[in-house]
This record gives structure tokens, C-alpha cells and sequence, in this order.
RNA sequence: AGAGAGAUGGCUGAGUGGUUGAAAGCGGCGGUCUUGAAAACCGUUGUAGCCUUACGGUUACCGGGGGUUCGAAUCCCUCUCUCUCUGCCA
């Protein structure tokens, strides 16, 4: 999914929000605020918010050791009485004293959380720091290419788009998929449905293959599952919600499969943890005005499979080049040109460190489609999701850190299916099944 | 959806206001014994902050949040989840 860009500080505007959102390691701006304001820049942020959060941070200091000392006393002198009256002592002196130590401890408790909501409301601004070798560049014209796979096939006829050839071969209906549930809510029919379950079964059988493991999750989930896949509340006006439940649409499976190990501490041994799993996505795309919205282009509902990897920091950028290539070799096996592109600095979705899009062509259209997003999200997300792993130390010790986490579309049939009708389309506006599909279609052409 | 019961360390499970961060057992780790292993015995064994060069000290955490109290795993409120019975249902 698309991130906004992270709107730029502006005085206390932007503070208020009730939640806790901890994106940022606190400690890295603690220790080392020029790095982080120095990767801040690769991004266009304002800085500033970084001097705002350091200077609460200390002020956050010096309540919380003024507090722990009084609790300190606070804890002798309570076990005191406790001894005292065990004596039948009287400790009405010492229960007066610690009355009003009681009460100052919780003026400095309510003031800590006062600063600690401040600095986390600031830290929800931030965006992830981009990993080092990102192309530096401020939009999407600045994104690079990294690869192109096949070629672009020479048709001596008129290209149809998707719309006409589904149209005519009667296997989508988007007038009828708008009556039952409005504009971008596709209804496939006969051999077109069937070529969509096609899809899913060969991405599916392609990744398990691989070493995935196929997972079906809920894609209704609460509140505290989306905050957690740093969905909520920042992009809550793109999701489709059912209020009497508090439920949420997922917009992609990473949500329900990165909640999967939510506040566990996974195993070394058991890292690289690798899912696969199809869903239906639910995308509101409000404020996506008229861009784009043809057919498939851009819908509510679209079928998708996702491929998401829970790893070690040490790994996590070798492990992302694998999921590309997962991802790559279902387009390959399909026989779609393709291309991958490396995501400059100011175009990487906030979450992520690093990131490729795969594109594939559209020769109606006469561009490339984005059709796979992979992004190393680091522990940007496993800091919200907490979600760790015992790192087991040289000396023989055991530590605590959080995973990396990758996400990688393996991909959304929508735009692949795009690609896929229009390149193989004949001149009689027939569709050529793709080799690799027939096995689970059962037929070879859509005529 | 209604009625009841419950949620404690890696696991089982004690603990109902005062040295309880938490008995006991299992598991894990280290050791003694053994040619080796098992058994037995002894010791050790949570996480996260903060202070300290270090030794160490200290705070918080018994499902989540809030409250009462000098003091809460223990009392009160609230939310979530699990189990049993009843209802409904693909």
C-alpha cells in the first residue's frame, strides 16, 4: 500500500493523540541523534522534532529517577510499618510521612506519562531511517532500476486493454460487481474466475514449495492487530471498518500474518520464519481520486498473495533479495516482462528501510504497473508489534532483540492479471492460458 | 447471546493486604559421582528501565487498564481472553 509522506513538524499541531506508538528506537535518538537526523535528511524531514524529543527526553530523566528514589523509600518504610505493627508498634508517624510521599510520587508518575506521551506522539511522525546504498532522490522519478526481465512482445494488431478483452469474453463484470457493492468491486465470472483461482494455487504451490508456510488468517481483526502493523491510525480513513465490532477490513495479509507472533519472543533456531497466504484485500483508497481507476487498475477488493519473513537483523537484507526473487519467479513462470525497480529515498513507504517494486507492462496502457512492493520494514514494525527473538550471545548468554521483518506482495492478481490478458491476448481477442496455469484451469484459452 | 468458573515465572501449580520477584514440582544450565550415560545429590535458573568503570544498587512487571491503601499477586471498578453448561447457527 501507498504511505503518505510524513507530514512536517509544525509546533504542537500535530500532538494530542491519545495512543502510544513507539516507532523510532527512543535509545538510537538518545545516543545518536546526528545519525538519525542525518538519515532523516535522506528522507526531506524536518529535523527538529529530534532537538523537541531530546529535550523532553531529559526532562523524562530527571522526573523518572526523582520518582524511583521516593519509591524507594516509600518501599523500606512501608515494610517498616509492616514489621512495626507486627510488634503492635503504633506507626501512625511513619504512615502520615509516607502519606505525603505517596502523593508526590503520583504528581511525578502523572508527569512522566504526560512526557512520555509527548515523545511518542512525536516518534509517531517519524518515519523508518533508510537503510544504507538507498538512491537518494525525492520522488518516484528518482527511483531506480534494477533489473528488466524478457522483452516487450510486438503485436501486429490494435492491442486490446483488460476491459474490452474481459468484456467480450464475458469473464469480468465490473457494471454488475458495481451494482452489488459499488465502483472497484470486481465480479469475475466463469473461466475468469477460474483463471483467478488458477493464479492463487500456482503462487500458493510455488511459495510453499519454496520453504513458505501457507497460512489462511482472518481478514476481519481488531484494533490493537492494525496498530500493531502500523496501519492505525495513521491510514484509518483507507480502511473499510465495521463499527458495532471494531473490526477492520484488512488491506493486505501482512497485517493478520505480522500479528501472528504479536508480543512473542520467537526462537533463533526457528529464524528465518517464512509465511505465505492468500487473502481478499479491502482498500478504501480515499483521496486516490480519479487516477488510475479503470477496471483493475485500482479496486476495493483484490485477491492477493503476500509473503511476509521474520529474521535477524544480521540477515535481513540477504533475506530480502530471496523474497525478490520469490516474488520475481511467479512473473517468470507466467512469462510476463517485467521489471524491478529500487525505491529512491523520498519514495520508500514509511515503514520500510529499503524498497523494491516489481513493475509489470501494461501494453494498453503503454506503462509500467506497479504490481509487488518488498520492504524491509528492519524492526520498525517488530518494535510496535513486539516481537523478538533470543539472540544467543559469544559468550554463551542469551539477549533479547527484536526481528527484522520483510513483506513482499507474491502478488496481487489484480494488475498481474492486467499484464497477463493483455500480453497474451490473439488477434480474435482470445486469451492464451499461460503453460504453468493449465495444470490447475483445465483449459488452455479463453475464447 | 445467557449463567457460572478462571487467567500467577519455560511448563504444572501454591499463595486472599506487610522482607513474596513470588512456595513446591517439572524442565533448562553448571557441578559431584561414572570409562561414558542414566539415577542420585549439590548449586543455579524471568524480563525491561535507571544509577555505577566495576562490584553492586534500585524501580517496574502475577491477562490489559484504572482505583483504594503507608503498603496490593491478594480488595474495588473496567476491558480482554479461556473453560463448563444453555441458546443460536454454516
Amino acid at each position: 500500500m501507498s504511505f503518505p509522506t510524513c507530514p512536517a513538524f509544525i509546533g504542537n499541531v500535530l500532538i494530542g493523540n491519545q495512543k502510544k506508538y513507539i516507532m523510532l528506537d527512543i535509545k538510537l535518538i538518545r545516543e545518536n541523534p546526528d545519525f538519525v537526523i542525518e538519515k532523516l535528511k535522506l528522507r526531506n524531514e524536518d529535523t527538529g522534532i529530534i532537538e523537541k524529543i531530546q529535550e523532553i527526553d531529559k526532562k523524562r530523566l530527571q522526573v523518572v529517577q526523582k520518582a524511583e528514589a521516593l519509591k524507594e523509600m516509600r518501599n523500606k518504610v512501608s515494610n517498616e510499618i509492616g514489621v512495626m505493627k507486627k510488634n503492635k508498634q503504633n506507626a501512625d508517624d511513619k504512615i502520615a510521612e509516607m502519606k505525603n510521599v505517596s502523593d508526590e510520587i503520583k504528581t511525578l508518575d502523572d508527569k512522566l506519562r504526560d512526557f512520555e506521551t509527548e515523545i511518542e506522539d512525536y516518534l509517531y511522525y517519524i518515519p523508518a531511517l533508510p537503510a544504507d546504498g538507498i538512491p537518494f532522490g525525492k520522488s518516484a522519478e528518482e527511483n531506480v532500476e534494477v533489473m528488466v526481465f524478457g522483452s516487450k512482445a510486438n503485436f501486429n494488431f490494435k492491442v486490446k486493454d483488460h476491459i474490452e478483452l474481459s468484456k467480450k469474453l464475458d469473464i469480468l463484470d465490473f457494471e454488475r460487481g458495481a451494482k452489488i457493492s459499488g465502483s472497484g468491486f470486481p465480479l469475475y465470472k466463469g473461466k475468469g474466475a477460474i483463471l483467478e483461482r488458477a493464479l492463487i494455487n500456482y503462487m500458493l504451490d510455488t511459495h510453499t514449495s519454496k520453504g513458505y508456510c501457507e497460512v489462511m488468517t482472518p481478514i476481519l481483526v481488531n484494533r490493537a492487530s492494525m496498530e500493531a502493523a502500523e496501519k492505525v491510525p495513521k491510514f484509518e480513513e483507507d480502511m473499510y471498518h465495521i463499527n458495532l465490532d471494531d473490526l477492520f477490513a484488512i488491506p493486505t495479509a501482512e497485517v493478520p500474518i505480522i500479528n501472528i507472533h504479536r508480543d512473542e519472543i520467537l526462537k533463533a533456531e526457528d529464524l528465518p520464519l517464512k509465511y505465505c497466504g492468500f487473502t481478499t484485500c479491502f482498500r478504501r483508497e480515499a483521496g486516490s481520486y480519479g487516477k488510475d481507476t479503470k477496471g483493475f487498475l485500482r479496486v476495493h477488493q483484490f485477491n492477493k498473495v503476500e509473503l511476509i519473513n521474520f529474521t535477524t537483523p544480521e540477515t535481513s537484507y540477504e533475506e530480502m533479495e530471496k523474497m525478490l526473487k520469490d516474488a520475481c519467479a511467479i512473473l517468470e513462470g507466467l512469462g510476463i516482462y517485467y521489471r524491478v525497480i529500487e525505491l529512491c529515498t523520498g519514495d520508500i513507504g514509511f515503514s520500510a528501510s529499503k524498497c523494491y517494486d516489481i513493475e509489470v507492462w501494461s501494453y494498453a496502457e503503454d506503462k509500467w504497473l506497479e504490481a509487488s512492493s518488498v520492504s524491509n520494514c528492519t524492526d520498525f514494525q517488530s518494535r510496535r508489534a513486539k516481537i523478538r527473538y533470543k539472540k544467543i550471545l559469544d559468550t554463551g548468554k542469551t539477549k533479547t532483540e527484536l526481528v527484522h521483518i520483510l513483506n513482499g506482495s507474491g502478488l496481487a492478481t489484480s494488475r498481474l492479471m492486467v499484464a497477463m490478458l493483455e500480453a497474451n491476448q490473439t488477434a480474435e481477442g482470445s486469451i492464451i492460458v499461460p503453460e504453468v496455469l493449465r495444470k490447475y484451469t483445465g483449459f488452455d484459452v479463453i475464447e
